[in-house]
DNA sequence: AAATCCTGCAACCGCCATCTT
DNA sequence: GAAGATGGCGGTTGCAGGATT
């Protein structure tokens, strides 16, 4: 399901991540954060181009990205967004926590988006008969649908077993920070995660071979500037009680106030 | 059992916006 | 204000694995 590993014309490596490099990567921002995306490769230790370890952290490595699964008010939500805001992936996703703009996009092209046509589609026909539209479909449509029904039915099950928490409850308990913010947090990620250590411990040793010492230009700034205050204690923006405080939200009321406005318009179920 | 088709998703590419010099 | 660098976004592609023939 993914690209097989290549080399470019510049010996940049292509393709699929391993693993290593995976680790390799995820240590460095933890520890070192992301302060320039076409140098980190370098300092990481990877041949890869910095977009491609951009791509990897955010839609992949970055701490609570939520992976498949989607329950049905995310697709809900998701159908309603696309309505307002049209291909704004990253706007969408802005509103959904947890779930990266690529993820959406994927899970928009491959489900959502036949479900959103067969909506339209039955709400036109409602609305221009006013009588039951099933009657007028084609077998070839309703077989479809038959089909995207069951999935969801059996989709929803899975879900009230493993995933009983909605949306609503992830907005409200588990705060992600947008991509831009997270820019600056993937740092006290780093420093907060604490039993959420990743394989960092793994790869510090691979690590410390490439690293520049601390006092290496590029990085002290950063963590002078992201890790600590003037005293060496971490910001107490982000800490509380040893954990990045959920109180600090990271949306602005204009968001909140769209997301709810779009969780009221949810056809209660 | 083999061949072919289909699906899902990770990753790439190119463009545009913003920032820096 | 211009030019270059960088980040971010959306569209698209490549391919593994499952489903179907």
């Amino acid at each position: 399901m993914v690209r097989t590993p290549c080399f470019d014309k510049n010996g940049r490596k292509k393709g699929a991540w391993s693993p290593e490099e995976d680790n390799k990567l995820r240590a460095y921002i933890q520890r070192y954060g992301h302060w320039n995306w076409r140098e980190l490769p370098k300092f990481a230790g990877l041949s890869r181009c910095g977009k491609s370890c951009r791509l990897r952290w955010m839609n992949y490595l970055r701490p609570n990205v939520k992976r498949g699964n989607y329950t049905k008010e995310e697709e809900d939500i998701i159908i309603k967004l696309h309505e307002a805001l049209g291909n704004k992936w990253s706007a969408i996703a802005a509103k959904l926590p947890g779930r990266t703009d690529n993820e959406i996009k994927n899970h928009w092209h491959t489900h959502l988006k036949k479900r959103s046509k067969q909506n339209k589609s039955a709400k036109i026909k409602n609305q221009s008969t006013g009588t039951d539209s099933d009657r007028s479909e084609s077998k070839a449509d309703h077989r479809e649908r038959s089909t995207e029904m069951l999935k969801c039915e059996a989709n929803q099950e899975v879900e009230s077993d493993d995933q009983p928490c909605p949306i609503l409850e992830s907005s409200a308990l588990f705060q992600e920070p947008s991509s831009s913010e997270i820019s600056s947090l993937s740092s006290d990620y780093a420093m907060l995660s604490g039993g959420v250590n990743w394989a960092l411990e793994d790869s510090l040793s691979s690590l410390d071979s490439f690293a520049e010492p601390i006092e290496n230009f590029w990085t002290q700034p950063f963590l002078a500037d992201t890790y600590c205050d003037d005293e060496n204690n971490f910001s107490s923006n982000f800490v509380e009680g040893g954990f990045v405080s959920p109180f600090d939200s990271y949306y602005d009321d204009d968001s909140m106030d769209f997301l709810s406005q779009v969780l009221q318009e949810l056809p209660k179920s």
